[in-house]
RNA sequence: GGGAACGUAGGCUAAUUGGCAGGCUAUCGGUCUUUCAAACCGAUGGGUGCGGGAUCGUACCCCGCCGUUCCUACCA
């Protein structure tokens, strides 16, 4: 491909299940790509394999992207609406002889393969229906709907550079003619790929590692055709938390799992950018700032394995510095889903304020606000532990002076001190009591912002129910 | 079996491409505080999968092993 092409990428999953952390990395680096190089983010859904594509797969692929926030500029294309298109293109390769019927049955070829297995061979197809020049073909069976295999070159070698592996050769002879049609007339991965990665003028194919193998026989397809070849760059895997390979049975989640999870969409892009990909020593960055700096050459070869803990760190941070507008949506959307209602309660986006650079997820967060909005109950430890005759006396008489307080933190805060001080108590003897009152638990934000934001009907309401 | 790739602290990674192995996370400790976090400071942890070779010198080049992964479909 020419560097004075405009860049256009693509992302083109399967739709056989959810959009995975794996496909969510590749679709990131594909779009980042693009955005980078001010060019065209394509998104294709590959939905030939009839058996195992679901419309409601293809929607959680959508789902799956618009939460991440990864737009394409065109499309969404379906391989089966290009039916027509693959038709045309198999016939012109028929008829330039660089594709052919072959009217081996399955049955055949399933025996071949396990010969060549027995023979401790490289299970391939042998050519028997390949023309050649001199050659005569066997005569063709009455019952077989042939298929159309692609007449890949017997000699030399397909080489690339690959963007992330570097240069890359392999012998076509390891490669066999391989099906572009099936029996049914229905087009095969490989050559639908090319053809609407020729089509859609793509300059550079981002994808996963698994696809490395089928670069050589898509070349040689590109090549038949005539057309150009794009630039390649594969990804490495992303491994499980465990160090063991993502698969539906064992850690491949939805991406929208960590949206149940309290992830914020941001938070989980920074992640997946810094998964095998850097900038330097750079970790925290913002989707303007990855998309200026993102480059091929910057990704790591080796398979990354994911690490959650990582992953709860950035969550953290993006949380601490986002708006509490923002998350006082998600939180009440949280909360509802629980009954629980924020409309008498105080104001919050204020107790948000609170807990915000204390939690590491959306859900740690709603889980610290909930006391505010339901009276808690503290368990018959904490109570027996914590409210003790000496305690109970000194919020009793808190609850006086609070009655009267100016309900500002700092005079809150001066109150409980000298409430302690008054019963010869240690500001945390009062306080922590305070806390297992209030919130149920021994551990908050400061008391007197506490006290503040809570009000002083629905304190002292909590402190006459001690 | 054949082919293609990949191995830097528990995890993610950097190293001006042959010249002092650095950062983040996690863990541990300290500071701050009104408790718990957060934040900040500090520490533990690697000699770059293993073994050879070339070189004054290698994480980086060459060879061999080992381990992991992918492909070897009328799946994608």
């Amino acid at each position: 491909m020419t560097t004075s092409s405009p860049v256009r990428t693509r992302f083109a999953p399967s739709p056989t299940g959810f959009l995975h952390i794996g496909g969510a990395r590749t679709a990131l680096f594909s779009w980042a790509y693009a955005r980078r190089h001010g060019g065209t983010f394509v998104l294709r859904i590959e939905d030939t394999d009839v058996a195992r594509s679901t419309p409601a797969a293809v929607q959680a692929i959508l789902d799956g992207m618009q939460w991440l926030g990864l737009a394409h500029d065109e499309g969404p294309f379906y391989q089966m609406q290009r039916m027509e298109r693959y038709k045309v293109v198999i016939q012109q390769m028929l008829e330039a002889g660089t594709a052919y019927h072959c009217y081996m049955s399955k049955d055949e070829l399933d025996q071949l393969r396990a010969e060549q297995e027995a023979r401790k061979e490289k299970p391939r197809y042998n050519g028997l229906w390949r023309p050649e020049p001199g050659k005569v073909l066997p005569v063709i069976p009455p019952s077989v709907e042939p298929v159309v295999r692609f007449r890949n070159p017997v000699e030399g070698s397909v080489v690339w550079e690959d963007q992330v592996k570097g240069r890359v050769e392999f012998a076509n002879a390891e490669l066999d003619d391989f099906i572009i049609a099936r029996a049914d007339g229905t087009p095969t991965y490989n050559f639908c790929v090319v053809v609407d990665d020729c089509d859609m003028a793509i300059t550079h194919v981002i994808r996963g590692d698994d696809h490395v193998n089928n670069t050589p026989r898509q070349i040689n397809l590109l090549t038949a055709l005539g057309a150009p070849v794009p630039s390649y760059a594969h990804l490495s895997m992303i491994l499980g938390d465990d160090g063991q390979k993502l698969s539906k049975r064992h850690g491949a989640v939805s991406v929208m799992q960590y949206d149940d999870d309290g992830y914020l969409p941001a938070a989980v892009l920074n992640y997946l950018a810094r998964l095998g990909w850097s900038h330097g020593d750079d970790e925290l960055f913002s989707m303007e700032q990855f998309v200026a700096w993102f480059d091929l050459d910057h990704i790591t070869a080796s398979a990354a394995q994911f690490n959650t803990e990582k992953l709860n760190w950035l969550n953290a941070q993006y949380i601490k510095v986002a708006d509490n507008a923002q998350l006082a949506t998600d939180v009440h959307r949280r909360l509802a889903q629980r009954g629980v209602s924020t409309v008498a309660g105080p104001d919050l986006e204020r107790v948000i304020g609170l807990y915000k650079d204390r939690v590491s997820n959306l859900n740690e967060l709603a889980d610290a606000v909930h006391p505010f909005y339901v009276m808690a109950h503290a368990s018959e430890d904490l109570r027996a532990q914590h409210l003790t005759e000496v305690a109970r006396a000194a919020l009793v008489d808190l609850a006086q002076v609070l009655a009267s307080a100016t309900w500002q933190a700092t005079d809150l805060g001066n109150a409980v001190k000298e409430t302690a001080k008054a019963q010869g108590l240690k500001m945390p003897q009062v306080a922590i009591p305070l806390r297992v009152v209030l919130l149920g638990q021994p551990q908050s934000p400061a008391i007197d912002a506490v006290l503040e934001v809570f009000g002083r009907d629905e304190v002292l309401r909590r402190l006459q129910a001690l």
